[in-house]
RNA sequence: GCGGUAUUGGUGAAGUGGUUAACACGCCGGAUUGUGGCUCCGGUAUGCAUGGGUUCGAUCCCCAUAUUCCGCCCCA
């Protein structure tokens, strides 16, 4: 048997509905925003992601899906969106558009080969957001807010908001200083993994699960201390903005981020919902001034976050918040002869043409699984074809709720379904008034 | 990349080295000569992930591979 490619997953049915609806509120809550959508393409020239992510981050060492193609470029599936999104800035010189900022939201798959775990795949969905061009801590503040207003939206209260600040270059490579030369004398007491941090990105050893009650964790250098006037008087704006917003929120000093190209703010949103695996990051980002001069662009600040939706999904599952999925038919339409179901068809077809939901019976099985089929289709309404009613004129129109049914003129279908949908009850006597106003 | 776990039908699952692989749900049909959701009856796995091996014989034992789930690394 032919199976998906481990680490992915088919999504259909009740489950596909879930996906539609969450991005229908991500794409009405953009347009509030205003951030207009952008799709870049799933895969890029390699470089894109090694110059723009890092070359020494896990993602770009050993997580990407690499490929050269028949013309012989080295491709590379993307294993997050800022890059691609960078890349097409800097290509369609957005930086010169009369608009500022650029700000844009990507909602889309991307690719990492690891060994798949609980929230965690091999392709990926992620929404994020990038404002480019806009170095004001306020912007720092609504990127934030916009994955909480989300979760405020779909009902998710269980989430976290941590926040922390790397200051600015300068700043940042004071502390990384002082943490090396910190860390230094306590290297051996440290676990195998922090000492490879060690060397490759010290940052990490603060967020080491392993080490992390250790006093040497502990008692080591916080960024706020290494920052410079400005970058402090900056996180302190940032702060002030999210608490205008009303954003709860948690400086936690020992938050830094894998990727190589933040500074100043960055963010993480956690799930705290119970039985969540390890992976309960719901959302991270930051700020990336150096990022679009990296990649070839000129000088400009920019912020974004990325959104796992498969873990949102996840969160909003434990949580057992029902989302008001579009479900159940207006009408379901049986019959049981050929000249019936000729019928049905188009009646069907005349049904949807006018705005209503409806689903009919294609394989001629029973009268009996008909009427089954209609309950799991939890339609509201059974049209039930009938030839010796058909020849007078009629057809037999269920409330599957009332359990009341009725003969309606053949003409008059449409009539019914407006009146019965949008009132609680029509009686027949309405529907004889209605008769008799249509023949004078 | 490392460690652990599991893999029986459409689904949830029981089970044993040896004729027809429980049970339940679902589905289809019938009782009900065109009105169901209750009940009753019947049908529904060329077959126990795949490939090897051990054995007279394996779904059940061994090995490998694939995939699942969980943890680490890392990340959303």
């Amino acid at each position: 048997m032919l199976i998906k490619p481990k680490g992915t997953h088919d999504i259909y049915g009740l489950e596909a509905k879930k996906w539609n609806y969450v991005n229908g509120v991500i794409a009405d809550l953009m347009s509030k925003y205003n951030y207009d959508y952008i799709r870049t393409p799933i895969f890029e020239a390699s470089e894109v992601f090694h110059r723009g992510v890092g070359e020494t981050t896990d993602i770009v060492t050993k997580e990407t899906y690499d490929f050269v193609d028949r013309g012989d470029r080295n491709m590379t599936l993307r294993p997050e969106g800022t890059a691609g999104v960078v890349r097409s800035y800097i290509e369609n010189k957005m930086y010169g558009d009369a608009v500022q900022p650029t700000k844009v939201y990507y909602n889309g798959t991307m690719y990492r080969y690891e060994r798949p775990q609980s929230g965690r795949d091999r392709e990926l969905t992620q929404f994020g957001v990038e404002v480019l061009g806009c170095d004001e801590a306020i912007i720092d503040a609504e990127v934030i807010s916009i994955p909480v207003n989300l979760f405020k939206t779909l009902g998710l209260q269980e989430v976290k908001v941590n926040i922390n600040t790397l200051g600015d270059k300068e700043s940042r490579d004071n502390y990384r200083r002082a943490l090396i030369d910190y860390f230094k004398p306590h290297i051996n007491c440290l676990c195998e993994d922090c000492q490879e941090r060690y060397q490759k990105n010290p940052l990490r050893i603060l967020d080491c699960k392993v080490d992390a009650d250790s006093e040497i964790i502990k008692n080591a250098p916080i960024t706020i201390d290494y920052l410079n006037e400005e970058s402090k008087k900056r996180f302190d704006e940032v702060k002030k903005y999210l608490t205008l917003l009303e954003v709860d929120y948690e400086v936690n000093t020992r938050l830094v981020r894998g990727l190589d190209y933040y500074n100043h703010t960055v963010f993480e949103i956690e799930a705290k919902v119970d039985g969540f695996g390890s992976n309960n990051v719901l959302a991270g980002g930051g700020r990336y001034n150096g990022l679009v001069d990296l990649l070839g662009g000129p000088p400009t600040p920019g912020i974004g976050f990325a959104l796992g939706m498969g873990r949102l999904m996840m969160a909003l599952d434990l949580e057992k918040i029902a989302l008001p999925i579009d479900d159940g038919l207006d009408a379901y339409i049986m019959y049981v002869s050929q000249s019936e179901k000729e019928y049905a068809m188009s009646l069907a077809q005349d049904l949807r043409m006018n705005g209503y939901k409806v689903d009919m019976e294609y394989m001629g099985r029973s009268l009996k699984s008909q009427f089954k089929q209609a309950d799991r289709l939890k339609s509201r309404h059974l049209i039930i074809l009938n030839e010796e009613e058909m020849q007078n004129d009629v057809i037999k129109i269920k409330d599957n709720v009332t359990k009341e049914e009725t003969l309606v003129g053949i003409d008059y279908i449409l009539y019914y379904f407006e009146e019965k949908t949008s009132l609680e009850e029509v009686s027949d006597k309405d529907l004889e008034k209605y008769l008799e106003k249509e023949e004078e």
